[in-house]
DNA sequence: TGGCGGGTTTCGTGATCACAAAAGAGGAAT
DNA sequence: ATTCCTCTTTTGTGATCACGAAACCCGCCA
């Protein structure tokens, strides 16, 4: 028996298009507000109509995308009172997840968490906002991995998603120039094995930027 | 200007089938491992397959369904562990939204809560699961919906769907006599603006029907 | 009695099309 | 210069169809 030669030998068109559309919102390489057409999608994966309005269809359930009366499609601009709900809903899945994550994190975790904090370091420096962006979420998810509870970290995923857009307009707007002062504190408490400063940095963490969003 | 006359002259096929197939599963009316089709679906609701499609694919994007490798698709049946998840997350967002809800809540929400009650310990006396389940989460909404937070009620609701098919499993084994103990504690704490014991309310109820559940 | 093939039915996928509604462009009237 | 109207283009919706694969049924063989 071969061991996972390639599970996934022909992937869907719809899959691919969700994924794709996806890792660009999420990242927040579209802005909030963009208008998207079924056939720009399709044109785009070359690929018909129907798989697009699926894929479009899935992500305007996780919130990703808002679809107006008429069925337009367009990235959401959230309001004040929608994001300040978002990030509370943030800290409130993340610090479980880094709780629960904390008793199985051994020094390999903390190693790899120190070494995607560098390589954010290195984003900053190049103000690469997507590039930041994305490592740092893949900063969070490493961590919260390792808490073995998928339902809950694909519910703070989806929190991720409908930030997205709205992240990209903060961070271009912030010039930035050190890394997250909160990653270390939660690689300290991780090293410590103190929950209480775990989940008082990662809810600082994710709370941090909120001050700027709001205008 | 007309104040709201019927701001839904044509609501669109897929949603239809999308409202129809979510409450049924939300409110238990679908045993756990059930499998549909695309065509079936289309048959029942009048429809061709592909607004069922579109259905389908939303609702499994909402855990509120599962679709097998090769597209077949089925209510979902939970181990243990992902149950356990699942009730942990309901307890983390209906504590929060308790909680929210509680210096919002005056005596005419109260009331409200205390009628439902009572029409829950007739669906009981009924023995009517399905009646139950509806009522029960009805209880539940009526509380959140005065948090004011759209997302995380969404949030919950989502959890609430997932779980849908097991609660009937778990009910239906079930032979309850008395409505639940914790709603009379919610309501009290809700009376007393007592906020820790509201919040120890919430997570009892939700977490109660947990020990029969894992077999 | 229990497992194994082979043919048949059923099913999901994705492309295409007709239709209606919405958006946009451009000019005329004020 | 601005508002209004009309014609054109663009867009989403839902039905239908062909295709390939998965599931099912039923009889055969051990």
């Amino acid at each position: 028996m071969l061991l996972n030669p390639r599970p996934d030998p022909a992937p869907s068109a719809h899959d691919r298009v969700y994924r794709g559309l996806r890792g660009r919102i999420m990242h927040g390489e579209l802005a909030p507000g963009l208008a998207l057409t079924l056939r720009g999608i399709g044109a785009e994966f070359d690929v018909s109509m129907t798989p697009a309005r699926e894929a479009v269809r899935r992500l305007s359930a996780e919130g990703a995308l808002t679809i107006s009366s008429s069925g337009r499609v367009s990235t959401p601009e959230l309001s004040n009172e929608r994001i300040e709900e978002l990030v509370a809903l943030r800290a409130l899945l993340e610090v479980e997840l880094a709780s629960r994550a904390l008793p199985r994190a051994h020094i390999a975790l903390i190693e790899r968490l120190q070494s995607i904090n560098s390589r954010i370091a290195e984003d900053i420096a190049r103000q690469d906002a997507v590039a930041y962006i994305r490592r740092n979420l893949e900063f969070h998810r490493t961590l919260y991995l390792r808490a073995q509870t998928p339902a809950m970290l694909a519910m703070a995923e989806t929190v991720w998603l409908q930030l997205g857009p709205t992240m990209r307009a903060l961070y271009g707007r912030l010039r930035r120039k050190d890394p997250p002062h909160y990653h270390r504190l939660i690689i300290s408490a991780l090293k410590a094995g103190d929950e209480p400063g775990l989940r008082l940095a990662v809810r600082s963490d994710v709370t941090q930027g909120l001050r700027m969003l709001v205008t």
